[in-house]
DNA sequence: CAATAAGGTACTAAAATAGTACCGTTTTGG
DNA sequence: CCAAAACGGTACTATTTTAGTACCTTATTG
């Protein structure tokens, strides 16, 4: 249904949550007490967004984690990748795609542009704005309002 | 990977295919023979769009499928929402949801945002858009670049 | 040197997706 | 009027993906 994978959402309060702390770093566990999620999966959790260069890991005993830069310069696009890989709506968009009906498919490139609207999207979105959801415009007519005319607009 | 599924893929596919026909109608035997895809699936997939109203049917021998409107008035979130139920970016965007983190938890508003951003572009972009790609505007600046100053951009 | 904490890997279980099959109903046209 | 064409509905199986877990290794501290 277009939906994160679970874990990316967990992941998401877990980069809140280092995005919060006053302290210096918060180890797995301080993170799975304060966001009551599982210790196996904050700690898979953070050896991901360690890996993807989002959060930076200290070793050894008082060791933990802490954002690897400020938070409002952590795109919501590069937790969604860190946590569920590349940014493709369709397996098309993918360079190295296999789909052998390349050929004759004509609704390839259109779904790669609107791929690259949606990243768009996700990339001016900042992990500080996500924890503020205030901060983030809930109305931003586009500059050229170039819409389907008349195009059902469903309200949820 | 915030993927559609195949099916999806697939059903655009089946939509471009009654976009394009100048004929009638078109039964699932000759969409499946122009788009290469499977009888039961391109069935299954008519089935669901005349479910929920993008396509029409008519039964009986020379029977088939017609786009119940324009392709200028059916949007791809008409597509995704047919063929993947709706469009939550999150558990917790449902109106239903059972999230039990949902005190705890402070990002929950900001992604509900962030899928009402990516529901109007989904609202705003249409079949015969998606059928001829250089329609879809592909560098829209918002009219407001609220942007994450200085977030990394990755470059798909 | 013992305790704490991260790094890495591999495995199991559960859920979602894809694909298929079958039978019923409607309509056409000879 | 009946056989063939084509859609309607449902239920099932297999595959793939996701979620969750376990276990061992390495590093740091006091």
């Amino acid at each position: 249904m277009l939906r994160m994978s679970k874990m990316t959402d967990y992941g998401t309060l877990v980069l809140a949550e280092l995005a919060a702390t006053t302290g210096d770093v918060l180890s797995a566990s301080d993170i799975s007490q304060s966001t009551r999620l599982g210790l196996p999966s904050v700690r898979k959790l953070l050896k991901m967004l360690c890996k993807a260069g989002i959060v930076v890991s200290f070793r050894g005993a008082s060791g933990g984690y802490a954002l690897a830069r400020s938070p409002h310069n952590i795109s919501a696009a590069d937790i969604l990748e860190a946590l569920e890989g590349p940014l493709l709506l369709t397996a098309c968009s993918a360079s190295d795609s296999q789909c052998e009906l390349e050929q004759v498919c004509g609704v390839g490139k259109g779904w790669k542009r609107v791929n690259q609207m949606i990243r768009r999207t996700l990339n001016d979105v900042s992990l500080a704005q996500l924890c503020d959801a205030e901060t983030i415009p809930s109305d931003v007519p586009r500059s050229d309002d170039l819409t389907v005319h008349g195009a059902s607009r469903s309200t949820i």
